[in-house]
RNA sequence: GGUCCAGUGGCGGAAUUGGUAUACGCGCAACACUUAAAAUGUUGUGUCCGUAAGGUCGUGUGGGUUCGAGUCCCACCUGGACCACCA
């Protein structure tokens, strides 16, 4: 026998794979069940494969191996999301050509790929910037546009000046560019959009983009995020009217019951009313000013701003229509112009942004929502520390007492006050004192075993803390305050050090203190100040003033998303070009854009192929505007001289169906045959990073209700399973990257240790979502690991003698490995694996049968040895498509266990007795050990909890 | 600021979902093999007390529930991820 030497085996069985290629391969006409096993296809960057994408595949390639052994038909597709924005900038650096460049980094990507010895069935690879495949990228945009979900307008969109292109919402990361980190502007731009936000909610039978989540197996914090990003919240829109005018504002409000507490009106600097009211301005300069300011701001400079700004505009007033009262209206750039309805209510007595607003400007508060009522509960609770106190001296008992108002803090704002007593008496009269609280109607919850502990007494208003000391043992905070500390002052200052302490709320800041009481951001409550409505919880106030606003026709219910529309064009070379015709002398037939006619490119005309003479220099137009060859073209419509839409498609549309191709990739027809689509799918386990919870994941949701909608496809979710990879971290627990030059690279790692290693050393790290650091010293555990495993070979024997201790072993192994690839739990498999080797190897002999179901559970992780292994033993088969070995579950049940035996619940022995012991015996047995005895003695044995199969427990 | 997640040896991490805490691997130490080293193998490896047998404490901190808590509940501390002027 040779020594294992994996880069000769590695190579040999890739490619033996090469060679019979229908291993791997999906079958269209199979009868077997199916499965589609995705992973989220790689954009192929001239830095090649990353240790991360590693991860992945092995981890879907584990599962798809799995799967294939246990007889289903597996569609295990990979293909490049080859458009982008890098190969471009690289092409603008170096003048060579993105195809040029991504040929070449996906023949690297290919290489690496295959030198892992993933399952990928290549006869299905797709490239996004192959025009075969962005024909029907093309097709699939004409079809939203035949169906309105494509439209074109100007907006203020977002511009990253050194991408010299417009971005999505979603690619706009703290105010700047996701992808170089430049601040990004805000342009006026006419721009092509889908409407995402129209699927947000149900659709005739197609689920919305919130409700399709209830139905699909994703990891909970991405749910939560996409629902973030969505951003759902039902409100109350309400016109206002404008003094003396017959002009209206309209506000969008969540908190319509805090409506009473409204004591002026904000609205964005983009607000219609300022230049409607022009004339009626007072200070219409000073306006001007500071619009003129805030536009020079970025998105970013506004919100990192502080202090909030605004001024008023003078000689306007806006009526409340509840009260008729007349509040004064501001510009404020805190308002953000594009939600809701660019206009808000404020009420700075319970939200955060308009205190903080009215304190600067000094602009009146007024509290409407109450808590409870703390006023009449202090007076109940001082009145009851006066009983007592009273009731102390006549008794001639001393106790120290403490108390005041407890501030609950929800959302860093208080939410609710309540009385809070703490009592310590002397330890020797505690019985007194149990006694008297009893007869107060107190409930007693816990005796305080007469040491330092306290229990709760609680008489349904208030509760109390009590304790007692012996006069030495007492708190700090108890020593020097004795019972003079509960006092109305000693209320007030514990309310003051408390919101002192969190820094949130400063009593000095509010006039009133009386108002401090009541106030309270956020939460909900009961109204006060607000008339008719007073009493009301919030909650029912909400509903009776918005049903008057119905009544009178001032508003109504209102739901709003923070999602948008998705903007889809960029001014950039390398992407789909969007297949639109503009003609002038057909402007009049179509108004479309800028006055000019858009026609959609007739379908026989696709693809719209990206033309090669072009220069990459961005101008801020997209580069496709001043290629010759591109723009001859003529008006479909009437035949006259036109020219084409010169934007390129963002690259998430691409990516947001190619996992529908991979079910027909060579289709001419149609974008993927009905056929195809139902036989495989939707996808049943797609595997990759986070950091695509919200932009492809949502994107990819989106395409397919759409074609759900349209009639195209029988699944409106395409994927019902999600599983992250966490990331890899440097060895210093810091991020790879490029500039610390602490990238691993998986090349270097196969010549050294080979592919099964790296393989199995990046399962075996961790839990496949968690985020790790990786470790190179560790990997060579697994590399000795897969050394003793083709060592073992040479024990191999066919022992007379069955051996049974380790035919358990084994089928208990079969068991968890097959449970934890089910759970894809890689690092416990593997875990497994090693304890049955190590067992393995404590034997002189292990018998064929053994080591074969070895190799077959170990071939999905680690295939190149085991199918090297395979072969040695004589096996003619591959193990490729060998049979998954099943447990016997006779045999995995353990005939003789360890009975833990336990006293009080520790631990003071462990008995060898057979598994199915009943409890009578097994108690029989511990009273007869000695060493239970001894911990026995004479004590009087309470009760035994036995559990079968596991422990005894005596209770003393 | 909000939301979610996590905190277990020197390190990566296990723990049948409330039942023997630290599986498996790395590292470390001693020994064997060797002229020597590497490689490999064997043994040991949470803490404190003890020659030992054995015992004590021990899963971020403090409390609670329970016969029994890493696991459940409450409060706090620390770290991470995502979102963040969304009215």
């Amino acid at each position: 026998m040779d020594k294992y030497n994996p880069k000769e085996i590695e190579v040999k069985w890739q490619k033996f794979w090469a060679k019979n290629l229908d291993l791997c391969k999906a079958q269209d006409s199979s009868k077997q069940k199916k499965s589609f096993i995705l992973d989220m296809f790689p954009y192929p960057s001239g830095e090649g494969l990353h240790v991360g994408h590693v991860e992945s595949y092995t981890a879907t390639d584990i599962y798809s191996r799995y799967l294939r052994m246990n007889g289903k038909n597996v569609l295990h597709p990979q293909g490049f999301d080859a458009f982008g924005l890098p190969a471009e900038n690289y092409a603008i650096k170096t003048g060579i050509h993105p195809k040029k460049t991504t040929q070449k980094a996906i023949e690297t990507f290919k290489r690496q790929i295959n030198s892992m010895g993933f399952s990928y069935d290549w006869s299905r690879e797709v490239n996004s910037s192959d025009q075969k495949y962005y024909k029907w990228t093309q097709w699939l945009f004409l079809l939203f546009y035949k169906n309105g979900l494509a439209y074109k307008k100007k907006a203020k969109v977002n511009w990253c000046p050194k991408c010299q292109t417009v971005l999505a919402n979603e690619q706009v990361v703290d105010g700047k560019c996701e992808r170089c980190e430049s601040e990004v502007a805000q342009k006026d731009l006419e721009q092509w959009f889908f409407r995402i936000t129209d699927f947000i909610e149900d659709r005739g039978k197609t689920s919305g983009l919130l409700s399709g989540l209830e139905k699909i197996d994703w990891p909970q914090s991405t749910k939560i995020l996409q629902q973030n990003w969505i951003g759902k919240s039902e409100g109350t829109q309400l016109k206002m009217q404008i003094e003396d005018s017959n002009d209206f504002i309209e506000i969008y409000t969540t908190r319509i019951d805090t409506v009473f507490g409204m004591t002026y009106v904000v609205v964005a600097p983009e607000h219609e009313i300022i230049k409607k009211c022009e004339e009626r301005i007072k200070n219409y300069e000073e306006i001007k000013k500071y619009l003129a300011e805030t536009k020079k701001k970025t998105d970013l400079d506004r919100m990192e701003a502080k202090v909030k700004t605004g001024v008023e505009l003078k000689g306007i007033k806006v009526i409340n229509p509840f009260n008729g009262e007349a509040l004064p209206l501001y510009v404020a750039d805190y308002v953000l112009s594009q939600y809701g309805t660019g206009a808000v209510m404020a009420v700075p007595a319970h939200d955060e942004r308009d205190f903080e607003f009215a304190k600067k400007y000094k602009l009146p508060i007024k509290a409407v929502i109450a808590f409870d009522k703390p006023d009449s509960l202090t007076s109940e609770i001082f009145s009851f520390a006066k009983k007592i106190v009273k009731f102390a001296k006549e008794n001639n008992k001393k106790i120290i007492f403490d108390g005041g108002l407890g501030l609950d803090i929800a959302y860093g704002m208080i939410t609710r006050s309540h009385v809070d007593v703490d009592i310590q008496v002397k330890k020797n009269e505690i019985e007194f004192w149990k006694d008297y609280f009893k007869k107060e109607s107190f409930e007693i919850k816990k005796n305080p075993d007469e040491r330092f502990e306290l229990y709760v007494a609680d008489n349904g208003k208030f509760h109390i803390d009590f304790g007692c000391y012996d006069g030495e043992k007492i708190t700090n905070k108890l020593e020097n305050t004795e019972f003079s500390a509960f006092t109305p002052e000693s209320i007030l200052k514990f309310k003051k050090t408390e919101a002192d302490r969190l820094g949130k709320l400063r009593p000095k800041d509010v006039h009133d203190f009386s108002l401090f009481n009541l106030m309270a951001f956020v939460a909900d409550g009961f109204l006060i100040n607000s008339e008719k409505y007073d009493g009301l919880t919030s909650e029912q106030a909400r509903e009776k003033l918005t049903a008057w606003l119905e009544k009178n026709k001032l508003g109504q219910k209102k739901i709003n998303y923070k999602l948008r529309d998705w903007l889809v064009s960029r001014q950039r070379y390398w992407g789909a070009p969007i297949p639109i015709i503009y003609c002038e002398k057909c402007a009049r037939l179509r108004q479309g854009f800028d006055g000019q006619g858009a026609w959609p490119v007739p379908e026989k005309d696709l693809p719209v192929v990206l033309p090669d003479d072009v220069d990459f220099k961005p101008t801020g137009e997209s580069p496709l505007k001043y290629s010759k060859k591109f723009q001859n073209v003529k008006c479909p419509n009437c035949g006259g001289k036109a020219s084409r839409e010169s934007d390129t498609m963002d690259t998430f549309v691409c990516s947001s169906w190619y996992y529908l191709r991979y079910s027909d990739p060579k289709n001419k027809k149609e974008f993927a045959s009905e056929k195809n689509l139902e036989k495989w799918l939707p996808v049943d386990l797609y595997v990759g990073g986070a950091e695509h919870s919200v932009l492809h994941l949502l994107y990819a949701r989106f395409f397919t209700k759409v074609l759900h909608n349209l009639g195209y496809l029988n699944f409106d979710e395409p994927f019902l399973k999600l599983r992250h990879q966490g990331i890899i971290l440097a060895e210093d627990g810091t991020k790879m990257s490029k500039s610390k030059g602490n990238v691993v690279n998986p090349d270097d790692v196969v010549s050294q240790f080979g592919a099964d290693s790296l393989r199995c050393f990046e399962m075996f790290m961790g839990p496949l979502e968690d985020m790790k650091p990786w470790q190179t010293k560790g990997i060579v555990g697994i590399y000795r690991f897969l050394e003793r495993v083709w060592k073992l070979q040479n024990k191999i024997q066919n022992p007379n003698n069955q051996n049974t201790k380790l035919d358990t072993l084994v089928h208990k192994t079969i068991k968890k490995v097959t449970e934890d690839i089910e759970a894809m739990r890689f690092n416990t498999a593997i875990s497994s694996l090693m304890i049955l080797a190590n067992a393995f190897e404590k034997e002189e002999k292990i018998s064929l049968l053994h080591y074969s179901y070895f190799l077959l559970l170990l071939s999905p992780f680690a295939p190149h040895i085991s199918e090297e292994l395979w072969s040695q033993l004589g096996n003619k088969k591959a193990i490729f498509n060998e049979s998954w070995p099943k447990y016997d579950p006779k045999l995995i049940k353990d005939e003789e266990i360890e009975m833990v035996v336990q006293i009080n619940g520790k631990v003071r022995d462990k008995i060898k007795v057979s598994a199915d012991i009943s409890e009578v015996e097994a108690k029989k047995i511990i009273m007869e050990s000695e060493k239970i005895k001894n911990y026995i003695l004479d004590k009087k044995i309470k009760k035994f909890i036995f559990v079968k199969g596991r422990l005894i427990n005596v209770v003393i």
